[in-house]
DNA sequence: TTGAAAGCGTTACCAC
DNA sequence: GTGGTAACGCTTTCAA
């Protein structure tokens, strides 16, 4: 059915090599050959078969990723500029979602796996590391986003949350509020350098942690608008009132700032609230979101910049290769004021 | 590297053939065999290599999927329902961007149709349609979503724009608008017909349509929020000043309403506005937005019950094939009222 | 400057 | 039940 090199050769009259090396432009090619095969291969339409290539070069030209969820602006943030550098290099993006379930992460990697993918980018859901072993272990190249793993063998970016945690709660005390809860997200580096960050700025300024303040573990970056309208309406009618409330997220903030209109609580004038992420839409809400940004464009370029290292290195691995070395890039997050937080 | 075939039949002492039966789960091996297999199989780690498999039998098992904006709440929540329908019939999504840009656009078909993909799913952006035949013309199924294009050898999946543009229309004429502008989408068939079921909405209700509500052609869907502020802030500052307005898309329609607030209009008591989308923050926003369903997740589903069929299609093609025939799928939109257009 | 031989890992077809 | 032969479309190595 489609055109292959074997035909270009048989009307050229040369042999299959010699089509290949013109169309990859190799040097030793006389001009003659070179036209009539350049010809030839216009006239017919002949395109390149990459799974063939792919086969004998060991090199797919693919890269995976493979994310909590499709639909949360950051993920699709990174997806977006990660693809756009790769594709000015000749690299074509996988994009799957675990849908936050562990499970499933482990049975996509398994596939993604079965594809000789040149790198594999994950932001993983589970505590468990095994499937991220998995990967190292086929020799892929695997970078971490967002979120940090046990896993020594595998390159990272991200954000300093520890930080992120710092900055939300500075800028709640700095616009004067004393009873600030915390809407915490998962049990992981991320959800618990917040957390820390958060109570560090607590400490500084001399203001007592209580444990009551902060909501239950959330179960991931799924239907987190949901969860944090439920966590929010919890805290909120306790008998602690808080004047201030720093969220996990920007969608669990927007769930927040339901739940504390559902209850007369207005915003930001009773509570001041701020999420994390700075999704593109958050001045745009109901009660404009301040936010830490999550520099997730940023995130995407520099995942994409160890690819395509990694994939020089491959290119020439006489060099000493010595023991492997992983990056471990880490922004720095920035606060962006809004409405739900000024006064 | 990697485990093969080769060597576990080596080990077992069988052929590679009936190494290869025995992990597809073959009828024709016995017990004794296939255990023995199996078993050496799980001591090596062995993965089938699906590059290899792909190109011997013709098929990748990935569907490529062609959007202008995967930020766009749009695209990202057809891409989420499409790849997890794919996914549980062992198909993956390779998704690609074109930015809004036609050139863009063919340059990534043309890449994607050296990759032997299963299908091809687009949105696509051109008026021209010579990408579109490429594909076609090279035996890969293509279906189309959101617009329809003048080629015949493509499927279709969308919603009824025409009906989007009435039913927006007729709601804003429902409480009481009078002078209804509409912020036109691009000149391709969503941005017309949804501006045809907009003037026959009008006429319906005797209301001379009127050109110079109606806004300049839009570049797209990328960056549709800006265009929506600028166009709607040049419709509203206009001698005619609209007590309705419609806006092809829920991002323009945030834009407009920035445009109104700062223009110091008032919604939606001096100006309902209703969009098209029904993004999933709707109505968290600023004011929660009406907005016209656009059934994104049916879409997905139903792209990719095509994709299956097509794929079944194939396996048994011996059937009369006869002249092959196109799907085309028209979802019925539906309104969503909520408070930017209540009054 | 060109090409022959070998192979990438798998599956299809048919004989044993 | 099992396996040989051939093939998928391409690239690499090395000799001519």
């Amino acid at each position: 059915m489609a055109v292959t090199m074997k035909e270009i050769a048989r009307d050229v009259g040369v042999s299959v090599i010699t089509v290949s090396k013109v169309l990859r432009n190799h040097e030793d090619i006389s001009r003659k050959t070179r036209d009539r095969v350049m010809r030839r291969a216009m006239e017919l339409g002949y395109r390149l078969n990459l799974t063939a290539r792919s086969l004998v070069t060991g090199r797919s030209s693919l890269v995976g990723l493979l994310v909590p969820d499709l639909l949360h602006s950051f993920f699709a943030e990174v997806a977006r500029s990660l693809a756009a550098v790769l594709h000015e290099n000749g690299l074509y993006l996988i994009i799957c979602s675990s849908e936050g379930d562990p499970n499933l992460e482990r049975h996509q990697l398994e596939h993604l796996l079965s594809r000789r993918l040149d790198a594999i980018v994950v932001a993983p859901v589970g505590a468990d590391d095994s499937s991220l072993r998995m990967v190292t272990d086929s020799g892929t190249p695997l970078i971490l986003l967002d979120r940090q793993a046990a896993i020594k063998t595998a390159h990272f970016v991200g954000v300093n949350d520890l930080l992120a945690g710092t900055l939300a709660t500075e800028h709640l005390l700095a616009v004067g509020c004393r009873t600030i809860a915390h809407l915490r997200g998962p049990k992981n580096s991320v959800g618990d350098k917040r957390l820390e960050g958060y109570k560090r700025a607590l400490k500084k300024a001399g203001i007592l942690f209580r444990e009551e303040l902060v909501s239950e573990v959330s179960s991931g970056d799924v239907e987190s608008r949901i969860q944090g309208e439920q966590e929010a309406k919890r805290l909120l009618s306790g008998k602690l009132r808080p004047d201030g409330l720093f969220c996990f997220s920007d969608p669990m903030a927007i769930g927040a700032i339901h739940a504390a209109r559902k209850l007369g609580i207005s915003i930001p004038k009773h509570l001041a609230v701020i999420g994390c992420g700075n999704l593109h839409y958050d001045d745009s809400l109901l009660v404009p979101l301040s936010s830490i940004d999550q520099k997730s464009a940023r995130i995407g370029e520099r995942a994409a910049a160890i690819i395509l290292e990694q994939a020089l290195r491959g290119k020439y691995e006489e060099e000493p290769t010595g023991p492997k070395s992983y990056a471990k890039v880490i922004l720095r997050p920035e606060l962006v004021k809004r409405e739900s937080s000024s006064r």
